[in-house]
DNA sequence: CCTCCATTGCAATTTTATTTGCATAGGAGA
DNA sequence: TCTCCTATGCAAATAAAATTGCAATGGAGG
């Protein structure tokens, strides 16, 4: 890494320029300020000249002698110069921004596109590794796996169903039989697992069918954005997914990458059961004259 | 007053954990502050609702909530969570490292987006506006539109039967109703459109239907992989996505967003159809007691 | 249609951060 | 030693941020 860190940078140049007017006390701000510059770009000028031992008022005169307005312009500087390096600190807004110019000078494929991919990049700041684990593992160790969506979601519960059967899971699309419900429902038991997707408005259905789980046991796991997530009592484990701008993606692409990503990751843990039970369909299919896929 | 341990606890886990009482103040302010954390970390409480477009007393009510004493407390959790997810900051040699390390041990999540991302990219490549625009062109001169996809695509089509229901045509989910299929085959005719769905292997129901179809005059559209086999008599449009290496995305995202594409350039051009369909649809479920949604 | 309740914005208030006037301490030069 | 000058801390003043009471809004349920 050929690079120096932006801020000490920048702000190496300011002390270099003003070296001749710099007092004690400048100094041990200074190197306050150079040693941490995340920190830095945060506090306010009480907490930083706290810690270098000075006086809050000689916070406000170093940065008057370099130049600003009063402290909170230094600051502002200090936060500027920490975004301005990497490539990764490009602000999401900025990229969004981008990405919109693009969008009106390209076709509606382009724009379509770019939604998604924008869409795709904001669910690394909103889910974590440790939330598709919590669903896997928790789906891991169930008995039986009952999914539930409605309207545009119901597509999406099919498909995570299937994807389910196939990796050698008990998985029920409670969407599927809607008119079945009260006998699917009666059987529910702490081994099972409840899997709800919801997004903007959320059904009564979805409240009621946690409250029966939450009455027998079983677990309950939303994939929902922030928009739906009122669910009551809350769910064992929930992802919730950034809505967006407006105008952004609102379309299932972000929660089926996620539940991709989430079965995927059950594969890994649950030592060779769905590898095993995709091999088995795989050559079933090959063998029988069903045409499945 | 509820504690958390920002070494910990993301701050998705403390959406999740607070979502039956989100508002809907709350949702814009958590997504203005998802979507940027560095600058959320920084910011006060005024500029990041005035971001969001509220008040500055929800930002504080937010911060409530969620269970601490006042924004700035709230705000010292949001740093505090970035330096330790964050290998965004300390040095760039330190930051590249973390990010290596996280790639190599694991980043399931990372990965499965940038495999999705990647894939949507590719899609510049094979896909023009013009074939989405033949897509709609043909969709919005039909009288009735038939989809179909099995296996995982049958998902896939139930989405689009449902959207395009939705936006005012008359659309079947030829999959929902295969043993319906001969009832609803013998009623194709020229003025109908089939929109075939088919990835890797084609089963042969599929070429069957384009037979009949052929036979009978019905427009075809078929929307495949490079690697699924070619449909015979050809389409009178297709459009084949090059599905990357092995290894690479073989979700339905890129199917997906295509469908989303044809159907949104559906609305540009049906001479407000669909805009009206779906604001009728909207009143109609605002004010009906059937929870669609 | 009306009532009740939750949510939100506004405005007043409190709290915190920043700035400035003033006084003192220490150092250089007459 | 005395004077002058700069740097610093202190404390008061000012500005800004955060909080809270109150009222208007809109939606759910009677």
């Amino acid at each position: 890494m050929d690079k120096y860190d932006p801020a000490s940078q920048a702000l190496g140049d300011l002390i270099s320029r003003h070296s001749t007017r710099l007092t004690d006390a400048d100094t041990r701000l200074l190197d306050v300020l150079v040693q941490d510059p995340i920190r830095a770009a945060m506090d306010n000028g009480k907490d930083v000249s706290l810690r270098a031992g000075v006086h809050p008022a000689s916070a406000v005169r170093l940065a008057r002698r370099l130049g600003f307005k009063g402290y909170p312009e230094f600051r502002s500087f200090l936060q500027a110069n920490l975004m301005v390096g990497g490539e990764d600190f490009e602000s999401p807004a900025a990229r969004m921004a981008a990405r919109l110019v693009r969008a009106e000078e390209g076709g509606l494929l382009a724009s379509v596109l770019d939604s998604e991919i924008a869409a795709l990049n904001n669910v690394r700041n909103s889910v974590s590794d440790a939330d598709i684990r919590a669903f896997s593992e928790r789906l891991c160790n169930s008995r039986r796996i009952f999914v539930f969506g409605r309207g545009h979601s119901s597509a999406l519960s099919a498909l995570i169903t299937l994807r389910l059967v196939r990796s050698g899971y008990d998985a029920f699309n409670l969407g599927d039989q809607v008119d079945q419900l009260p006998e699917a429902l009666s059987t529910f038991c702490k081994y099972d697992v409840l899997w709800l997707l919801t997004f903007r408005r959320t059904s009564p259905l979805v409240h009621e069918l946690r409250r029966i789980a939450a009455d027998r046991g079983a677990q309950t796991l939303a994939l929902t954005d922030l928009h739906a997530a009122r669910i009551d009592p809350a769910p064992e484990h929930q992802i919730s997914i950034s809505r967006g701008k407006p105008g952004e993606s609102q379309s299932l692409v972000v929660p089926m990458t996620i539940a991709n990503a989430v079965i995927l990751d059950l594969a890994a843990i649950d030592d060779g059961r769905s590898i095993r039970a995709l091999r088995e369909f795989r050559s079933f299919k090959a063998t029988s004259r069903l045409t499945v896929d």
